[in-house]
DNA sequence: GTGGTCTAGACCACG
DNA sequence: GTGGTCTAGACCACT
């Protein structure tokens, strides 16, 4: 279900975040479904409980999901509402370094050719 | 000449190997130039002089500058050199994130405007 | 486990890098197997915790290990890749100097004489 | 005359030592024929004086050179002698090499590639 | 408890 | 004076 990579040099909590909020956006967790426990999680994934509550937090810090004390964790938004805000933020990520990259002497077509796939362009089959 | 932010996340070491490498890649540190004593510089920024060392390892490590023993710290490659190979690195960073922005829906009108800085913005002003 | 020696001109922390690859190299050290920890290896060698936290970062650069934060470090190469990198540079270090004694006289029997273990040796005995 | 490359990791007295000794290997410096004085190369390479005795004193340590006070610095052996005493050291740096790649896997054929050159091997026109 | 970073102060090799 | 290495001790982020 979650996939843990100890060789990515991301912290796990970060890792277990992302993949809730790209599970999120994708659809595949619907606005108030509910996540997994943090003993129950932490069970599955061999991973301290601490790790999961701290990758809760981030979640809830990043607005994907809420808390209810008692209850459990829960999806917050709709993934429309998660992928606009996503898009935001790779939309600045880029912009920044593309300006960056403009100053060293990269043209417009050096960068469109970057952020349009070589190849087939259309269809996506 | 240099500023070192506390508050920044990334190391110190790391921001003052950044900003010289930047410093030769626009071409304001020539090759062969000297760069300031690690006890000097270290005076000067109000920092241990090993951290300085550190930098001026880091950036021994990227091939932006040479160390001669009881000579100094020196630059290496010419700005060009430097220049393609930030290029390269930011190609990379570029093509990732465009690559999860189209998995989210963005289209290529909406990922070149993001690389292409029109004077006119639809919306939003 | 693990030998030092001080009057060895190399420095500790690459004495401590090496002997670690060569147990990587030679098979000793499975991939994803654990490293001692840094303080823990300190102590059984009475070394300073930097030196050794500088040959694991030795390690890192190589290619050898990667760290997890709050976790430990860890091989991350099957030996046979090592094994490779390693037989790349003997390959250069030997040409190199075959190179030179080829320049000073020596011949392809001589070159070949030091190469393979023969069991005659003429002269010398 | 003689070439220092403050780029090459090497200290400088080493590369100056190296050269002589190549220099007198090759024949170009006769025995009992005279270096230059310390304070005259010191000045002609723009090197520290004390940077050319240290060259000259490795020089004696190796057995290439003896120095008479109030005089100067001489060659002290023939070409073929040196030649020889070069040859030796190159067979221990190879064979020692040959051996650690020999116990990685490498076998006759590889070793001997290595220390034959590639394309043609008669004649050097 | 783990690694990562920083500070403080010392010694050595090199020039 | 320079860089390179080492020690000692501290704090932080992560697990």
């Amino acid at each position: 279900m979650l996939h843990i990579d100890y060789r990515d040099g991301r912290p796990i909590y970060e890792q277990v975040a992302d993949s809730f909020e790209r599970m999120a956006i994708c659809g595949a967790l619907a606005p108030d479904s509910q996540l997994p426990s943090v003993r129950q999680l932490a069970m599955e994934l061999s991973i301290n409980p601490n790790t999961i509550q701290r990758a809760y937090g981030e979640l809830e810090k990043r607005g994907v999901v809420y808390s209810v004390k008692g209850k459990g964790n829960f999806i917050s938004a709709d993934c429309v509402t998660l992928r606009e805000r996503r898009l935001q933020e790779l939309e600045t990520e880029i912009t920044v370094r593309a300006k960056e990259a403009r100053e060293l002497g990269a043209d417009d077509q050096m960068l469109i050719s970057w952020v349009i796939p070589t190849g087939i362009k259309e269809g996506k089959p």
